[in-house]
DNA sequence: TTTGCATATGTAACCGGTTACCCAATTCAG
DNA sequence: CTGAATTGGGTAACCGGTTACATATGCAAA
């Protein structure tokens, strides 16, 4: 271990008091006098001495680290959400451990296992990890709080309100005359795609039971709009508006139809999830999620955990929010 | 620590053998028969052990983990570059401990100094850190590799090629016939910043040293290049060409041309730097930065110093590509 | 058979902190 | 002035691994 040269005994006979002593004096434990805390100062700074954190840890069995264990993803999302946790994290005095996994079970394990007497807790973030895999990985009692994973075996569990946030685009689609609404679904095991798929179910079912349901599979990146897209043109467009289960499918079916000479929103509306910064640009209407504040709350959730582990566990939703564009609305 | 009530010495007992094999079996250090190794296991598995970090990075001096210190960035940048320091760490085995610094040095101080001793080396980047700061920051011993940071007081060094890939773009802009070409430049604090507009004027200087040369200087965002386009506009378009410092320059520029039916790239070039996931979609000639191999290159940088400290300290350039879309030429 | 050597395993010291417990010195009450 | 209470400080056990060294076992060579 790097800079470790100087130990606690080192500091200890050249300040001429015991080791209990000098450590006293550096975590502010116990009653020491000013001359005591003077001379141990005086050698810690004469020593450059800083203490081992791993010797520290071992003892006291914490570790002031969170491990983070997310998917392999890209963009706007990832960097957001290790923002928020980051944010709360430092606040509270802990470090990140992070590590991507990815898809691959064994991976996950693999990551999981290396966290093991050097994090406090953990952030999962597993949507194509089956609920059973995860928790055979999780070491047993360590306090964990998931983000968008499937189940919540007695873990906190933190969820983008995908039903909500999809509710809400099907109820303005709706409300603006749409009346044969697709959804471009990702793929089955993406625990997002899933709930997504099933919410605008949930939502035709509910808001206009009539109206005609229809769901085309793909995955959850621009090309498998485009095709989706490129689909429909050749049925005849049979459509007036299209759902897609995220920005970056919503991004592709948006440029093919534009190509093909298709007006947005005249003859079709397009609507994403997610809002992407290229939303913005590109004048998609969208739902956003609030990535910073998930993250923020789940490092919440964890140490409410750690410091009280008999709390129920819980599920809460983040809230998201409809953003409405161009792509969807006539311009006012 | 959570999750440490299984100790090696369960393992032993249960297994019937001493802490001194199963240490043996876990590392594949030493020999061990197939039977000894077996019962080993087959406890292991049946206790769900694994070993405490920790203990192991007291008693080995080594805490596999390396740290990565990283200004507060967005985006694609960011999850890039830590995608591509995962991946490579990973591989070798070791666990990213992470810290975003918010521009404070006293941030940077604190982040570092709360790393030591649990890590075996550091990737810091600190754009917007002096030289001398950093130092002090930096436990001394302590191996560590700089990505875009001033200076590179005896450590290795990874730096993007700013003067490469600005002197492409202006190769590029003079070829295809532009005359006037001015520079948007992003805050002179920021080191990127100020390498993109020294790289302008060098290579102006170079290859059309009887051009005129014009920065305006503004800061990295959107806003503030429409801003500088705003001011060209009323000025009357004294130019044929814009080089943005960065891609959200170019992009708010871009935005505000169009918008005052100034075409683009006809009356004027527009080109950025970074190569953002928006540029493609927005036909915006640009400069591509290999993120993920830099963070690649971070790493084997960093892992060959804490092998073998004796190297003397090197800088490298991640090479850059020249990207060319249509806001700066005609379409073919 | 004895010596010698390789090989597998066990014992215990050690890494560098924290802290329970003990002791000595001082203060205070009666 | 004595005994009790208080307080600052020291000793050593402990956290859970690794590993140098000691030991035991088996087999080959002499």
């Amino acid at each position: 271990m790097a800079g470790s040269a100087v130990t606690i005994r080192d500091v200890a006979r050249l300040a001429g008091f015991s080791v209990a002593s000098v450590s006293r004096v550096l975590n502010e434990s116990g009653k020491v006098t000013d001359e005591t805390r003077e001379s141990v100062m005086k050698a810690v700074n004469a020593l450059g001495y800083s203490p081992n954190i791993a010797a520290r840890s071992l003892s006291t069995a914490r570790s002031q680290a969170i491990g983070v264990v997310l998917p392999d993803m890209h963009g706007e999302f990832f960097s957001e959400l290790v923002r928020g946790i980051d944010r709360a994290a430092s606040e509270s005095g802990y470090l990140l451990l992070l590590s991507n996994i990815h898809a691959d079970p064994a991976m996950a394990d693999h990551a999981l296992a290396a966290m093991r007497g050097r994090v406090d807790g953990v952030i999962v973030m597993a949507p194509q990890l089956a609920e059973t895999e995860r928790e055979r990985a999780l070491p047993r009692g360590m306090p964990a709080v998931l983000i968008n994973s499937p189940g919540n075996q007695g873990h906190h569990a933190l969820r983008i309100d995908n039903a909500g946030g999809v509710k809400a685009m099907v109820g303005h689609l709706l409300d603006t005359g749409r009346r044969t609404i697709v959804h471009f679904g990702g793929a089955r095991q993406n625990f997002d795609a899933f709930e997504r798929q099933q919410a605008y179910r949930e939502a035709m079912a509910e808001l206009a039971p009539e109206l005609p349901v229809r769901v085309l599979e793909g995955t959850f990146d621009e090309a498998s709009g485009a095709a989706l897209a490129q689909r429909l043109i050749d049925e005849g467009l049979p459509v007036d508006a299209i759902l897609a289960g995220n920005d970056m499918m919503a991004l592709g079916a948006l440029f093919t139809l534009r190509n093909a000479g298709v007006s947005v929103p005249e003859q079709v509306a397009v609507a994403g999830f997610d809002d992407v910064p290229l939303a913005r640009f590109l004048d998609l209407s969208t739902v956003s999620v609030d990535i910073v504040g998930l993250g923020t709350r789940a490092v919440e959730l964890l140490l409410e955990t750690m410091n009280a582990a008999t709390q129920p566990p819980r599920t809460e939703l983040s809230n998201t929010r409809l953003i409405l564009r161009a792509s969807t609305q006539k311009a006012t």
